[in-house]
DNA sequence: CATGGCTGCTTACACGTGCAAGCGTTACAC
DNA sequence: GTGTAACGCTTGCACGTGTAAGCAGCCATG
C-alpha cells in the first residue's frame, strides 16, 4: 500500500461554514437534517448551496468515530466458486442489508490462524460479523463481542458457541440423496467429491450423510471418485466407477453430475440403468442432458428474511444467540435416477 | 439501522496505557512497531500483556482519520450473475488487494441517480475507486478526486473522461462470433439476448458488435432473439428462430446457447447444419452436449496485475489515467458451427 | 565540571464529525 | 414595563488514534 500525499485536501464541513458565514454546528444541523437544531430558511439555502459549491462529502470514518457505531456489517469468507445458488443468495443479502441503512464489506478469505481473523475484522467495529468459513471459535467471537460487535453469525453445518447460528444442512444434502439411491435398490454407492480443498467444507459434509444413510440401510461402504473438473478428470472418474461396480453415485453437484454422465455414457455405461446419478443445486442446464438429470433441489432463506434478522440481532445485542436453518431440500427425480 | 447503545465500550489504547503504566503514546509507538519511537524491552513486554489482557483491537476509523487515507479499495457495482468467469476474476482480485494491504468493498448495485452513487462512494473516501458499473460521470470522477479519491478506474466498453479505463470489448465478443457465422457461410443471423435486464449493458454491446460484422459483409438485418432462461422460454425462441428461417445465431452466452440447441433439437432442427450455434465463455459444460458448442473464449487479466496496476495508480495520483485492455478473446470452433 | 548526545518516555495537538449546553435577540403575555 | 418563552445560532467537548516536539536522566567526551 503507498502513502504518498494527497495532492490537495477534502473540502470538510468547517470549510463549508466558513463560505456560508455560519459555524461548523449549524453545517452540521442542516446537512443532517438534526431534529433539535433550529435554523432558519434561508440559512439552510446559505449552507446547501456552500456545501454544494464545495463538493462537499461527509467523512463517514470521523461520522462514525463520534458516532460510536459504523453502520457496517462484515461478510467473512472466501466468497468462494460456490456456485449461482449463493452468488445470488449474497447478491440479496447484500441489496437488503443497504435497505436496512447497512453497508456491507466482503472480507475474503480470512488472513492468519486462531484469533488472528477475528482480530482482523475487529478493527473495522462492524455492526454484526457473518462468517461463512469454518474459521470462527469460541474465543473468536468473544474477541468481537468485547470490541464493540453487536451480533456475529456464523454461517456453517454446526453452530459456534456465542454466535446466532445459521445452519446449513450440509448432511442432510448427502442423506436426501444417498436414501433416494438407497430406496430405489442401488447398493453400491460412490460419491463425487471436488478435488478443489476450498470446497472441502461442503463436500465433506455431504458425503457423510451419504454414509450416513447408508449405514442404516445397512449395506457395503461407500466409495469416494476425486473430480477436479476437467473433462479428463471425468474420464478417469468414470473408469474407476465401473471398475468399482458402482451402481448409484451423488455427485457433489450439478456441474459435476453433468461431467459423470457424460464421461460415463462416453464409456458406453447405460444412465441410470447401470449406474443411477444425483446431482445438487437444480440448475436448468441438468435438465438439457438426457436422459435428464436428478437432483436435490436447495432453497435459501431470502435474503431479505436474513437481513431483517441481523438487524434485530444488532438492536438487541443481549438476546441469547438463536439457531436458524437456512436451506431447504427437496428431491426432484427426473430421468438419471 | 437500529442504534441502541452498546452494553460496554470497547478497551481503547488509553485503557492499555493506564494498566501498564505508561503513556499513551508509549503503546501507540509499541503496538504499531514505530521506528522513531524507542521503548525499552521490559516497557515493551508490560504493554504487550496488557493489550492481550484487555483483548485490545485498533480502531480503523480513527486510525485512518487520523492518518488521512484508508487502504480501503471501493469495488462498485452490481456484483451481477455474471457467470464463473467474473467471480473468480473477483475473488482474483480481492486476494490480489489483500496482499497489497489494502481492504476491498464491494459496494453493491449503485443507489440513485447522477452523482448520488459517486457521493455515497467518497464518504468512504476510499484510496480508489473501481466501478464495474455504467454509471460512472465524468462530474463523478471529479468528485471523487476532489475528495481525495486518489485513483478512479471505470470497467467497460468505453473509457469515463478522467478515470483510468479497463476496457472490456464486449462488441469485438459479437464480432468475432459474428464474423466466424459469416465466415462459415450463414447469412441469416441471430442474436440470442437474455431479458434480464440487468444483463443489459453486457448483451446490447454484443449484439452491436455481430450487427457490425454483418454490415461489413453486406448481408441482411441480424435478428434478436429474447430468452428468459426457462425451458419454455428456450422453446419459444427456438420456434421464432425457425420462423425467421435463421442459420447462424450467436448466443449471449453459453448457458443460453446450451438452452437454445436443446430447444432446436427439441424441435427436430439440426444443429450446425440447419442452425450454427456459436456461444461464448468457454464452460466445460459446453463440451458435453452432442455436438459440443463452439464458443468465443474469453481471458481475463489476471487478479495480480490489476492489483499491482491500482496500486500504482494510488502511487502517484497525478499521473494522465491510463488505458488497459481487459479481455483476451479467442474463438473456439467446435461442432455447433 | 560543563557540554553534548543518546535513551526512554511524556505532553500536546491534529484528524472531521455530532451534539449538549449556552447565549443573544425578538415576540408575546401579563 | 417586566418576565418568559421561543427562535437562531455559536461555543466547546468528545470520539480513538499517530506523531512531532519536548524533557528528564545518563554516559562519554572535552
Amino acid at each position: 500500500m503507498s502513502n504518498r500525499p494527497a495532492a490537495t485536501t477534502p473540502p470538510t464541513s468547517a470549510d463549508v461554514a466558513r463560505l456560508a458565514g455560519v459555524s461548523r454546528a449549524t453545517v452540521s444541523f442542516v446537512l443532517n437534517d438534526t431534529a433539535g437544531g433550529r435554523v432558519g430558511e434561508q440559512t439552510r439555502q446559505r449552507v446547501r448551496a456552500a456545501a454544494a459549491e464545495l463538493g462537499y462529502v461527509p467523512h463517514a470514518a470521523a461520522r462514525s468515530l463520534r458516532a460510536g457505531r459504523t453502520g457496517v456489517v462484515l461478510l467473512a469468507g472466501s466468497a468462494a466458486p460456490i456456485g449461482p445458488l449463493f452468488s445470488e443468495f449474497y447478491r440479496e443479502l447484500q441489496g437488503a442489508l443497504r435497505r436496512h441503512g447497512y453497508t456491507s464489506v466482503l472480507y475474503g478469505p480470512s488472513p492468519g490462524e486462531g484469533d488472528e481473523p477475528a482480530r482482523a475484522w475487529a478493527e473495522l467495529r462492524p455492526a454484526a460479523v457473518l462468517c461463512m468459513e469454518p474459521v470462527l471459535t469460541p474465543a473468536g467471537v468473544d474477541l468481537l463481542h468485547r470490541s464493540g460487535t453487536r451480533a456475529v453469525f456464523s454461517m456453517s453445518t454446526a453452530p459456534v458457541a456465542g454466535a446466532h447460528a445459521l445452519i446449513i444442512d450440509q448432511p442432510e444434502v448427502g442423506t436426501v440423496a444417498g436414501a433416494h439411491l438407497l430406496a430405489a435398490g442401488r447398493r453400491r454407492l460412490g460419491v463425487v467429491i471436488p478435488a478443489d480443498p476450498e470446497l472441502d467444507q461442503f463436500s465433506g459434509p455431504r458425503l457423510a450423510g451419504v454414509r450416513a444413510a447408508a449405514a442404516s440401510a445397512g449395506t457395503g461402504p461407500v466409495e469416494t471418485l476425486s473430480l477436479d473438473y476437467t473433462e479428463a478428470s471425468g474420464a478417469a472418474a468414470a473408469a474407476r466407477c465401473r471398475e468399482l461396480g458402482l451402481d448409484g453415485v451423488f455427485c457433489y453437484n450439478d456441474e459435476y453430475a453433468m461431467l459423470l454422465q457424460r464421461s460415463l455414457q462416453d464409456l458406453g455405461v447405460d444412465v441410470p440403468r447401470q449406474v443411477a446419478l444425483v446431482g445438487a443445486d437444480d440448475l436448468l442446464l441438468g435438465r438439457l442432458l438426457r436422459p435428464r438429470l436428478s437432483t436435490v433441489g436447495m432453497t435459501l432463506l431470502s435474503g431479505e428474511t436474513l437481513a431483517t434478522l441481523i438487524d434485530q440481532a444488532i438492536a438487541d445485542p443481549t438476546a441469547p444467540p438463536g439457531t436458524q436453518n437456512l436451506l431447504t431440500l427437496r428431491l426432484i427425480t427426473r430421468d438419471s435416477s
